[in-house]
DNA sequence: TCTGGGGTCCTATGGCTC
DNA sequence: TCTGGAGCCATAGGACCC
């Protein structure tokens, strides 16, 4: 079973602006060069989606109210649904914020037929939450999330496994998972317009022209063929942030003090979250929107603000890039493991760093976010004559 | 029209070791 | 001593997903 939240970002706004409601409503930010979030069904009417440049959804849609996004809101409210899943079967498999993976085949005797648990689970959620979500019965987990996605908004979807091919085979390739808009065009090329189309191409056709994994995957789903169980649980593998600047930034300093605002949110995470990581990674888009990353791997690991910083802005030094345009930064860190494996002692100079670390978090478990900060990082609001 | 931020996975390449 | 191949790891980039 496939759980999806309907427009669900857009939908949590709305409960506490229901005077909204039946309204075009975008979420996401004002700024030049913000993207949509979410966008309720009102606003997909007149072409507005998620990810769409938010210049574009206004021409499309002039008179959209436009609301900030609030994340712990949208966390809050996937906490309760993810418990209301949780309630129904021990095997659930999240999936970003709004979805899940439900196995519900040891439900049956407990609760009923597939049908009939979703059906449950609607009306919890709807109850709970008073929000709508959207649920795909199948018997793998492709044709459960292809069944949710055709049901929406609210609703409910069964595909019995022997209509699983005439429901699969008539839709377009795009409905694959993992085609996306370059996939997809390399498939047009070759002719191919439907699933059907890809089912019956041969697998060594696919493979010279997506590559051995992705040719092989595409095929297997084609034929509905999807080995993939509901697994419970996944560690991290990175942790990271980054930004795009409102305005192209040439002057490095402005580069450097971002990269240590990112180094230490990464940080601060990665010590919540109780884990370490080895390999830095340093993440810049031009002006001209080409991306590089360049990264480092650690002789061991860290979860200190200070000595991610270090390694990251010594990348930069080294690329030479100083006076480029400059559009997004980010710092991500890899190889996690769990914190405390690492021997003790070998960077010195981190013992003061770790005390200081410590406190900040400390400080702002105590008092909240940005009472503590960085020297570097505070903005200044005097004047320089009161120096 | 002009492109966010959080991620994962795959591929190619080059260095190193056996 | 030289050479080639296999296997592993690190690195960079691209595609994709929510």
């Amino acid at each position: 079973m496939h759980v999806d939240m309907d427009a669900f970002f857009a939908s949590v706004e709305l409960l506490e602006r229901p005077e909204l409601r039946g309204l075009p409503v975008i979420v996401g930010h004002r700024g030049s060069r913000s993207v949509v979030t979410a966008a309720t069904y009102e606003a997909r009417k007149y072409g507005v989606n998620s990810a769409m440049p938010m210049s574009i959804a206004l021409r499309r849609c002039p008179n959209a109210v436009v609301l900030e996004p609030h994340f712990d809101r949208y966390t809050h409210f996937s906490r309760m649904v993810m418990a209301i899943c949780d309630d129904l079967t021990p095997l659930v498999e999240r999936l970003g914020i709004d979805e899940a993976f439900l196995d519900v085949a040891g439900a049956r005797k407990l609760l009923g037929t597939p049908y009939e648990v979703a059906t449950i689970l609607r009306e919890r959620v709807l109850a709970e939450t008073g929000l709508h979500c959207s649920v795909g019965i199948a018997a793998t987990k492709f044709i459960a999330k292809l069944a949710s996605g055709l049901s929406k908004p609210d609703g409910l979807l069964v595909v019995p496994l022997a209509d699983t091919l005439t429901f699969l085979h008539p839709l377009p390739i795009s409905a694959l998972w993992g085609v996306g808009a370059k996939t997809e065009e390399q498939l047009t090329r070759l002719g191919l317009r439907t699933v059907g189309d890809v089912a019956n191409t041969p697998l060594l056709t696919l493979q010279k022209k997506l590559g051995d994994a992705a040719g092989a995957k595409l095929h297997q789903l084609s034929w509905a063929r999807d080995p993939r169980s509901v697994t419970v649980g996944s560690e991290e593998k990175s942790v990271g942030h980054e930004v795009t600047f409102g305005h192209d930034i040439t002057d490095p300093a402005v580069i450097r003090r971002e990269l240590l605002r990112m180094s230490d949110q990464v940080a601060v995470r990665l010590r919540r979250a109780g884990v370490e990581g080895r390999t830095v990674v340093l993440k810049l888009r031009f002006g001209d929107f080409t991306t590089i990353t360049r990264s480092r791997t650690l002789s061991e690991h860290t979860d200190l603000a200070r000595r991610i910083y270090d390694e990251v802005v010594d990348v930069y030094a080294g690329l030479g890039k100083d006076h480029e345009r400059v559009r997004l930064v980010g710092v991500r860190m890899e190889q996690l493991a769990p914190a405390g494996g690492s021997a003790l002692g070998l960077w010195e100079t981190d013992e003061g760093w770790r005390e200081a670390e410590n406190v900040m978090d400390a400080v702002t478990a105590k008092f909240g976010r940005g009472l503590v900060q960085r020297a570097a990082l505070v903005t200044r609001r005097h004047t320089p004559d009161e120096d």
